[in-house]
DNA sequence: TCAATTCCCATTGACGCCCATAATGTCCCA
DNA sequence: TGGGACATTATGGGCGTCAATGGGAATTGA
């Protein structure tokens, strides 16, 4: 499989690194992917990581956008301004800095999350709570009800 | 016959691994399926395994939202975020991984429930009660009795 | 020069591959 | 039609491999 799928908690440990799942390393490593971008999810308390194409994908969708509109601003703020570019040591290993931590509440633990073309950092628990809610809301709203 | 029917209770060795009856995996190999998604299912408590066609019929309907929605977002989370990629041993034997426990409760037994196009985990007694409560409503509806 | 990061190696535990055995069902033939 | 040989399934367990984790040493950079 070649895309971002399930989830995983691994611990971080004293110098603050966390194993990225095995599985994700290999989607990353299967597109060649040395280079990680990362920004916080516009929804979610929660930072998507993926490669470069992830960026481009959102310049492209920006560029939709009326220029001068309050959402263009605020997408580009996040996008360009909220972005970095990262890289896994040599055991396939994040780590998992102050900007992570700010905008997930991650503290000593790390779950990751599968979002096809991306995955996503997650405090565990908010992970959790808002993986129920999510579902509740597809009840809902129809999703499963065939 | 190339769908899953009928059911079936099968134990949990000490490794935490189940057989998927014969007729399951029948119908598995008849598709060439080798990896199997598994996702919590939207209103029982219990888990659907099918193939890769299964979680793809889920993303073309992700496909017909606006992908930066927020309602494209949230179900992106639990269809990708809160499913998982399986395969089954040399033997045929699934692993109960704590996933499939925490949403079934299932702990030293497993049923296989036939659903057609996938089939299904549940807790033995879990599924007798389902059981005996979709048959009754049945009996109400009309169905039987024309 | 000090602190933070990266490289490298060790440990542990989980998982997959392999083989063995028991239980069950099926088929063939007397 | 009964019985027995055979096949297949379900199950148990040994063992090697790899992922996740921990920590020392080297390197980088401010």
């Amino acid at each position: 499989m070649n895309r971002f799928l399930s989830n995983a908690t691994n611990k971080i440990d004293a110098k603050g690194r966390a194993s990225v799942p095995a599985s994700f390393r290999a989607v990353l490593a299967s597109s060649k992917t040395e280079e990680l971008y990362c920004f916080q999810d516009f929804v979610f308390p929660a930072v998507s990581v993926g490669g470069p194409d992830l960026l481009e994908r959102f310049e492209q969708q920006i560029a939709r956008l009326d220029p001068f509109s309050p959402e263009a601003n605020r997408m580009s703020l996040v996008i360009h301004g909220g972005g970095v570019f990262m890289k896994l040591d040599q055991e396939g290993r994040l780590m998992v800095t102050d900007f992570i931590r700010n905008h997930t509440g991650i503290t000593s633990e790390v779950t990751f999350v599968g979002r096809a073309d991306h995955f996503q950092l997650w405090q565990p628990q908010a992970y959790e709570d808002m993986q129920a809610a999510a579902r509740a809301e597809l009840r809902l709203g129809g999703l499963g009800s065939r």
